[in-house]
DNA sequence: CTCCAGGTGGCGC
DNA sequence: GCGCCACATGGA
């Protein structure tokens, strides 16, 4: 693993802070730590060299970020929140770790996520990695029940039985159509379209995946309808057309800009200006 | 205190 | 199909 390299069309802080990942933390001195598989890394960007435990893969600087960004439509909404955004690239993270911590998700806020997830690593991992599935599978419910999971704790336990057992198999996940993977998916229970979305979307390559959840419906209905009465099943069929093969990656800007939406970019904040809005 | 959070499944219609 | 609602827990 390089040490020190150079990167173009690459944003550090928005890739690790737009909500793909939850076990990255940034420093005060500039620099992000986090936990990816068995390894605690270290990582920081000036302009475009980024220096410490850079992991290529992890960080998809091995694909063309302009390449990806000239198959999106070219429609304003979008192309707005690229410029918000630009630099910011879809993780490659392990699938185990990204299922377990989007069944943690469902109604959660992104700092409890955080929070469940690192309670997980810490009571059952080794060295603060996460916990691999049979460690869960043989975990009980009133122990799960203290890392803050609620309701959410048998639907984590179920799946980490079925992947112990041999019942779901999340390495085939990558090689499947889109459609069967989610079908696989959504056996478990408590895994609807949008958590097996973002599992394929951020552990499994599959790029054209589009997670549909609050902000991100909050935003295509705003940018894309407004005024309009559409069902959820419209705005599925269109993110499905419009967006094309990298639709998953279109659809973390738009969530990411939604989500700092009335938060003003660092350089423009004032305290004694800004009035964060919420919609 | 109330409201709501990167949803899902089960219900009635 | 669609519109409700419970589900645990805690941040704002």
């Amino acid at each position: 693993m390089p040490d020190r390299i150079n990167v173009s069309d690459f944003d550090l802080a928005a890739t690790l802070e737009c909500g793909q990942a939850f076990r990255w933390n940034r420093e005060a001195d500039g620099w992000f730590t986090g936990v990816v598989g068995q390894r605690r890394l270290r990582v920081r960007q000036a302009g475009n060299t980024l220096e410490g435990d850079v992991d290529p893969r992890y960080f998809a600087l091995d694909v063309s970020l302009p390449k990806i960004i000239a198959t999106f439509p070219d429609d304003p909404a979008l192309s707005g929140a690229v410029a918000n955004h630009r630099g910011l690239r879809v993780l490659r993270q392990e699938p185990w770790e990204t299922l377990a911590s989007f069944i943690a998700s469902s109604t959660k806020q992104i700092v409890q996520i955080r929070q469940i997830v690192a309670a997980l690593a810490d009571r059952f991992g080794e060295h603060d990695a996460f916990p691999a599935p049979d460690v869960i599978a043989r975990a009980t419910l009133p122990e799960l029940a203290t890392c803050k999971l609620g309701f959410r704790a048998k639907y984590l336990l179920a799946a980490a039985q079925a992947i112990d057992r041999g019942t779901l198999r999340l390495d085939k996940l990558p090689g499947m159509d889109y459609e069967r993977a989610v079908e696989e998916l959504t056996k478990l229970h408590g895994v609807g379209e949008k958590i097996a979305a973002c599992t394929l979307l951020f552990s499994c390559g599959h790029d054209d995946a589009f997670p549909i959840d609050v902000w991100v419906e909050r935003s295509l209905r705003r940018l894309y309808f407004p005024g309009q009465k559409i069902t959820a099943r419209q705005l599925r069929q269109f993110t499905r057309s419009h967006f094309g093969p990298y639709a998953g990656w279109a659809q973390q800007y738009l969530f990411f800009s939604e989500r700092r939406r009335g938060r003003l970019p660092v350089a423009a904040a004032d305290s004694s200006l800004a009035s964060p809005r919420r919609p």
